[in-house]
DNA sequence: CGCGCTCTTGATCAGGTTCAACATTAGTGG
DNA sequence: CCACTAATGTTGAACCTGATCAAGAGCGCG
């Protein structure tokens, strides 16, 4: 992490003890644990567009996301950029540096006003040790993370850019959203890094989605899902 | 796992120990440590072309191929095949369905007569509340797959097929091969699935390549790679 | 030996990128 | 709070990479 960027650093306080409660990986541990963790992790803030880490960075902590949220994007060789992912509160980072003991090979950007916990690799190897529940709650997360990769990547190669953005809507709506109105969590620049395209080809795309009737657009980075089935079914 | 696949099961007789010895999650155990482990796996055998698994079953065994090489593809929405990875002796797959206690997203298939350990989730936990540092291992080994994953999917999205094939023969390549002489590990059509193309376009940037002077075509798997900088350059 | 494949090569076609111009929005400072 | 600037977003036109279709060659396997 670069230290200029360190604009807070303070133990969590308990006025933080939400933070660390709403975290997937350790929201099934009792108060009197919950504490012992609390101990162990370092509160930072950042500002919007300052990077947690850089690719080439060595780290041996892992960053969980407090509030606000993270862009963890690649270059690739060519120098291109690629959005992966888009991390909110209670999702982490930084594993791959922190178990291999390597560099990171992806970004981390504030996104808004961000703050995050970090948990040194030496405490963590402690809190498994101590509490084996803890690494299958890590498990689970990284595998569904492989699983989504894959599935990012399997898109890519085998899928239309007008269906993977056809899904990718249909993915934002998630499951008994009765408005059909998704909200876009990122900007349509973003958003065509994300799925593989360039910002004209969204604005196209989206353009004949809506003269197919298969969404409505409400403002920017609103839109209504109209015909969810045949979304999917392009 | 389908019945009708199961064409050995046995307990890992100590002929079998140098399979389980030779497994990156485990081989930092002692001799003892090792042989409780072959307690609780059991092993199977496949046929060229038989699925040890396939999208949608349920499983609670982690798969580790022990001898031979399995075929992890995805089927996309609409249908299309694409090949995720090759696995090689040590490497294991399943941990989506076993850790999530959900189906798998991805198909197995042997390449060639394999042979494979399968450890059931309850065995798995016990192992992994006894002996912490295996779950650091798996833990490498999925961050590992996270990165690996999240990079193919960024050249998908970001590089010419020209670029992913000769970034591919670069990786095969791989440090000081002296020889500069790669094998194609798997057919031209899966290799197509793999970078995300199709058999023509691979045989016509193939030879686009040799034309260029960066590779020579040895025979129909193997390829001299002439000029690595450039390949990765283009 | 011959039937299936995979693999190669050619010709055509379309989806998506690029470049350029303009519109719109968001961010900044007076 | 408005005005100005920079960045994002939209639309059009030309171009190009790579997919598709088709036909033939090579290869492995029963």
């Amino acid at each position: 992490m670069s230290n200029e960027n360190q604009l807070k650093k303070n133990g969590c306080s308990p006025s933080h003890q939400g933070c660390v409660s709403m975290v997937p990986i350790f929201n099934h541990l009792d108060e009197v644990q919950m504490e012992e963790i609390m101990q162990t992790v370092q509160s930072y803030s950042f500002k919007k567009g300052e990077l947690i880490y850089r690719a080439g960075d060595t780290s041996n902590v892992l960053t969980i996301v407090n509030k606000g949220s993270l862009r963890i994007y690649r270059l690739s060789e060519s120098g291109k950029e690629q959005l992966v992912r888009v991390l909110k509160p209670g999702a982490f980072t930084g594993e791959l540096a922190l178990f291999n003991e390597t560099v990171h090979e992806n970004y981390a950007e504030a996104m808004e006003e961000t703050s995050v916990c970090q948990i040194t690799r030496e405490s963590l190897e402690k809190l498994l040790i101590k509490y084996p529940s803890i690494s299958l709650k890590i498990l689970q997360a990284l595998s569904t993370r492989v699983d989504e990769s894959e599935h990012q990547a399997t898109q890519f190669s085998t899928e239309s850019t007008e269906q993977r953005l056809a899904s990718y809507l249909v993915d934002l709506l998630g499951e008994g959203n009765e408005s059909m109105i998704v909200t876009l969590p990122m900007t349509k620049k973003d958003l065509a890094s994300y799925i593989g395209t360039t910002p004209e080809t969204v604005s196209r795309k989206l353009k004949e989605l809506e003269d197919m009737k298969l969404i409505k657009r409400i403002s920017s980075s609103r839109i209504k899902i109209l015909d969810e089935d045949n979304l999917l079914f392009l």
